[in-house]
DNA sequence: CTCGGAAAGC
DNA sequence: GCTTTCCGAG
């Protein structure tokens, strides 16, 4: 269970070439695991996490890199490099909070989310395009709602008083976050078994366990989000998507345009997305899902086997999750 | 603390 | 290409 990304988001791989771990998968790693709370949790508005215990946080990553001298000083300026990359963003004036920027993450993980558009003549494909005409109100191509409904996160109920629906300083970038995630969600979503013939060839090569949500809502966000006709070959272009920056060429903004952020100057504004998501608490009762069959697999954050034998006189304690509750704010 | 340039490593 | 390391500036 987790409470903001699904499974998928956390893809496997994100660019061809360097299989590393990115320090944002690892980051999403932590963050999914409850163990991991009192060190690094989802606050505030949809993708926003602080990282309450930053020395720990570095040290983790420092075991899973095998850099014994890491340190928040330098974990954080890799998290800087993603300010430009678009997946991550700082949130001003909350020490140690950035926030994740959901389109991009789910476009660097799911560039065959195209493929299997094409490969099944996407008989699902809705919208023509939102160049091509003015996008209904009916028909949107990539609103929150969509992504809420198309992915559902069972299990909010956070007690202690939980995301807010907007914050009073940044209530205009409530529209710049459409995370699926968090969302009460459509209860209903079990897994249409009717739309897995098709669809299932097309990810055979992957390993990991495949969610349910996957195989209803996907066929059907694929098409909005990258028609056949603007990708040719979605493997290769989907690297970078406009989001970079993208100067000339039909960009295929949809899920861009869901997700104004305040940083992209050139924002199609051909879509009017409404800024309503509902939240924990806005949209409802949801459903608490009855599966609880989540066994995800595991992931050994604490394996630090695989480093060299060399420890730099940095002998460590690999154990994380650690009774800690003391340790509030590090005061500076 | 946070921001980025620069250089080096993988 | 993605960090890691070092560091001066705000």
């Amino acid at each position: 269970m987790w409470f903001a990304f699904p499974d998928w988001a956390y893809k496997p791989e994100s660019s061809p070439g360097s299989r590393q771990i990115q320090l944002w998968h690892f980051i999403l790693e932590l963050l999914q695991k409850e163990e991991y709370q009192g060190v690094i949790a989802w606050q505030g508005d949809y993708g926003e996490f602080v990282i309450k215990d930053p020395d720990e946080v570095a040290r983790l990553w420092g075991i899973r890199k095998c850099k014994p001298h890491m340190n928040y000083d330098k974990l954080s300026r890799a998290l800087r490099y993603y300010y430009n990359k678009r997946i991550l963003h700082k949130t001003k004036g909350k020490r140690f909070t950035y926030k994740f920027n959901f389109s991009k993450v789910v476009l660097v993980n799911y560039p065959l989310l195209d493929v299997a558009a094409a490969a099944t003549g996407s008989p699902l494909l809705l919208t023509p395009g939102p160049f091509a005409g003015a996008p209904g109100p009916d028909a949107p191509p990539l609103t929150p709602e969509t992504l809420q409904n198309l992915f559902s996160t069972p299990r909010l109920g956070e007690p202690g008083g939980r995301t807010p629906l907007f914050t009073p300083e940044t209530d205009k970038l409530r529209l710049d976050s459409p995370f699926p995630f968090l969302g009460p969600g459509a209860s209903g979503y079990s897994k249409p078994p009717s739309l897995l013939g098709p669809y299932g060839r097309a990810f055979p090569e992957y390993p990991w366990n495949f969610s349910p949500y996957l195989t209803g809502p996907f066929p059907k966000l694929a098409p909005s989000l990258y028609p056949p006709h603007f990708y040719p070959n979605p493997l290769g272009s989907l690297g970078h998507l406009p989001a970079a920056g993208a100067g000339g060429g039909p960009t295929a903004a949809p899920l861009l345009a869901a997700t104004g952020e305040g940083l992209g100057p050139e924002r199609p504004s051909g879509l009017a997305v409404a800024p309503r998501l509902a939240l924990p608490g806005a949209g409802g009762p949801e459903a608490t899902l009855a599966g609880k069959e989540d066994s995800d697999s595991e992931l050994e954050i604490t394996d630090v086997s695989g480093c060299s034998s060399d420890s730099e006189g940095d002998e460590g304690l690999p154990v994380p999750p650690k009774t800690k509750s003391g340790k509030g704010g590090a005061g500076s």
